[in-house]
DNA sequence: AGAATACTTAAGCACATGCTTAAGCAATCG
DNA sequence: CGATTGCTTAAGCATGTGCTTAAGTATTCT
């Protein structure tokens, strides 16, 4: 209990491999099968089922079994997430724009000036 | 040769990391140099440089040094490969529950049955 | 029932990652 | 000049990741 990572960890860290990427992808034009997945994947069934572990950890993916076949499906509002936190970023850093408009031009006392800001 | 990777799989990898993810944070609010970004960050200071050296490789960060001070800055661009791609999903995902809604309401045959697809 | 299908689990291995400490080096400061 | 500051490199090590093959298990087909 002493290791509990971030959402945010796992959900990029699923984003970060190819072989996920190409199964998200997969499913974000339907559902599929886990061999279904595996197909065009040149590697063997267990390391894709691994890979799937890994999105179903993130919460990208979930499946449910049905007879012997597992039907994999995407969840997207889980991508939120991420697609928020870069936009987040991207938010403040304009705002950083904003602040040195504002020492250029007016207010020297509203910047953070002389903690390397000014550079 | 026979490995290079995408730079999709090294921007995501640079964003899977907490840390690296608390710099990016920083220089969102204006660029730093190398030790104001570790000075929040309970590891030695090498630690820091090579989660330094993960990000400019992914192009997220630019630095360059000025006497003996290295000035970190946010590339913020870089981030939209990574925001584009989870849209692109998003949006082909949607698109799929629009094949399902025709297939409901009218033409079965501009839907692709028998192929898992219907589940 | 027996054979085929569709996963699933387990074990092992090569390589990558995320640190660490110990030195080293160039740019100021006194 | 010699000392301090700010980074930089190198080496080593524990753990994690991405595969593999071999051997299951549960369903469905014949």
């Amino acid at each position: 209990m002493l290791k509990q990572s971030d959402p945010l960890d796992v959900l990029f860290a699923a984003l970060a491999d190819p072989s996920r990427r190409s199964m998200i992808d997969r499913l974000s034009r339907g559902s599929a099968s886990v061999s279904e997945l595996a197909a065009p994947l040149d590697m063997s069934l267990p390391a894709v089922q691994q890979h799937l572990n890994v999105l179903e950890a993130s919460g990208i993916v979930s499946t449910r079994k049905v007879g012997r076949v597992r039907s994999c499906s995407l969840e997207p509002d889980v991508l939120n997430q991420a697609q928020q936190w870069i936009a987040d970023r991207r938010t403040l850093w304009a705002h950083r724009l904003d602040r040195l408009g504002m020492f250029l031009t007016e207010d020297p006392s509203a910047v953070g000036i002389g903690k390397g800001e000014t550079k």
